[in-house]
DNA sequence: CAAAATAATGGAAGCGCTTTGACTAATTCT
DNA sequence: AGAATTAGTCAAAGCGCTTCCATTATTTTG
């Protein structure tokens, strides 16, 4: 039997009859056979490998933790499909090199980029390197087109502020990401919508940024208890920083909820999963594993068909009632 | 110019002339050339990719949150030599069937393994299938020699019941890992054996077993606190359950080092960093970033050096004073 | 029944590198 | 000076697959 029947009826082509492929099938398994992938690799041209770019702060050697959950929902799809995934956490100043690195080489079919700005040089780049290419999140101020999956961060933190609004609060912080995150920008806008639509002027001072960590929390929530007119309501973009905000209000003595109201928003990680019948946290949740499958979806699609227009996918989070809001107290 | 003298040119064998090098390289990098991967990978016969085989609980569908850090660690390293990551994530069920497949399509060069049990099949696996690979973590029901790069558990937890004790804590409670996993009964070993140098001897009742997440660090702190005679102080595995219990003692009333000592492991996390001047967590400190680093190191080694003899490494967990611990109240 | 179409298989080129072995030119040794 | 080394270069053979093109066997059509 030549080898070109064999290939033929190991990758599933018609022109091979239905018995000499079961023959062949029988063979390889009893030899446990696996095509090598580098030979396959070279002679098809395709690296059947996506990239993953995460980009560690210099400062602050911080990886972003929502990033195991996404990764854990895209892996699943690329092992479906028989790709495998490159995972490279570079120093942020040189993300883009290692975008031109792996095209150069062409070690990767395509890449996910992983926590645009709200100016991202990024995506022009990897248009001009014809690289296929999904972000996770969007870029405001680019106007290119490109393929993305994204929460709809404005309307949560609006419905989020709104909510809180409604229950009496009138004096609200932010204790939000880094500024100059896309996902961050639009959280404000969204905050700041409520405010506006209730007719409430709030100092830019109850508004903070900060990479999302537990003590970024704490630290910025202190801040904000600090100010002459303290809030009483707080809302954060994420549920660990939420774990601060509580560490922070415990050493003031104040309860969650009833002291001091707080609407988290919660990716739904595996390691903090809110799931009691009443969760601890009201929150905007959207459960970063599922964006994790979708981005794998359209990165798949794109890659199958280069020719595709761009596309979006919005994604709504969920506003979630819990135990941590409550109407201000009653002075 | 022949394709040879390019390919020593590039790739640094001394048979070539200095003058013509310098010219290959000045050439390469006006064109931008770089080797492609797929067709050196080929010839070689090495992949030059490190597998990351992460196994993902089907049940909880639960990313050990440590993993995003000590990738981090190794990825610095890889990337330094020139190796890819390939990570993958599995349901823990068919995790050997994915070492075999990875070792039969020849994809990787080598392999960490994560999250080793008490008894770990894997280990025996992966001697046989003769792919270098290295432990994070341990196995004390394995006789074969492997290379594993792990904390000193046993002490630390020892050393960290010990203070308890010192401090006039005797009913101490230990909410642990889940039971078959190695680091936790390590862990259980060393709290063991403080209580019985110490002639303490409390019920099986104050350890419990459980996936580190805050929703099981809050539920177990609770269900030891409903015991007859509540714990006065409390060990546990992951800064993650930490925080669970710290909500656990909130709703409670019971102030964290006041009317309850708490111990955490610390595995350094980036978004959990407890670096206040005084720390939040008396803790058992050890970067898994830093694991990852001697990890990855020492991966390269083998792969380098196939006839090296086995090696360990073991780290010790420095213990940090924090605020969390005090003498017990005075009834 | 011959001609044309279809189905099934195989030979061989090619993917883009590395590496072996042969070769030439320059150098050192007797 | 001639023989023996050494340094530097190149042609060609792989690496283990996929895929184009040709070929043979089989079926359908006019």
């Amino acid at each position: 039997m030549s080898q070109t029947t064999v290939s033929r009826a190991l990758n599933g082509f018609p022109e091979v009859s239905e018995k000499t492929r079961q023959l062949v099938l029988k063979a390889a398994a009893k030899h446990n056979y696996k095509p090598n992938v580098r030979a396959r690799r070279l002679a098809t041209g395709k690296s059947m490998t996506i990239g993953h770019l995460v980009s560690v702060s210099k400062e602050h050697e911080m990886v972003n933790p929502i990033f195991a959950d996404f990764i854990a929902g895209a892996s699943a799809r690329y092992a479906q499909s028989g790709y495998d995934l490159l995972l490279s956490l570079v120093p942020d100043e040189d993300e883009f090199t290692s975008y031109k690195e792996l095209a150069a080489r062409s070690a990767v079919d395509g890449v996910v980029v992983h926590a645009p700005r709200v100016d991202e040089k990024r995506i022009a780049q990897l248009n001009n390197l014809n690289l296929p290419f999904v972000v996770h999140g969007r870029s405001s101020n680019t106007v290119e087109k490109y393929n993305w999956v994204d929460v709809n961060n404005e309307r949560s933190f609006f419905r989020a502020t709104q909510l809180l609004i409604e229950l009496g609060h009138t004096t609200i912080g932010l204790i939000n990401g880094l500024a100059d995150m896309d996902f961050a920008m639009r959280r404000t806008q969204g905050y700041r919508r409520a405010l506006k639509e209730n007719n409430i002027e709030l100092a830019d001072a109850y508004l903070t940024h900060g990479e999302m960590t537990e003590p970024n929390g704490y630290k910025n929530a202190l801040t904000l208890l600090d100010l002459p007119t303290p809030p009483t309501a707080l809302v954060t973009s994420s549920i660990i920083m939420a774990n601060g905000i509580r560490r922070a209000l415990d050493e003031r003595d104040l309860k969650l909820g009833r002291d001091v109201s707080v609407i988290t928003h919660d990716d739904d990680l595996s390691y903090f999963r809110d799931a009691a019948a009443v969760p601890v946290y009201t929150a905007t949740r959207s459960s970063v594993r599922e964006a994790g499958r979708l981005s794998a979806d359209l990165l798949l699609k794109i890659i199958a068909d280069p020719g595709r227009a761009p596309e979006g996918i919005l994604l709504d989070a969920e506003l979630i009632l819990g135990s941590s809001t409550k109407p201000p107290r009653k002075p």
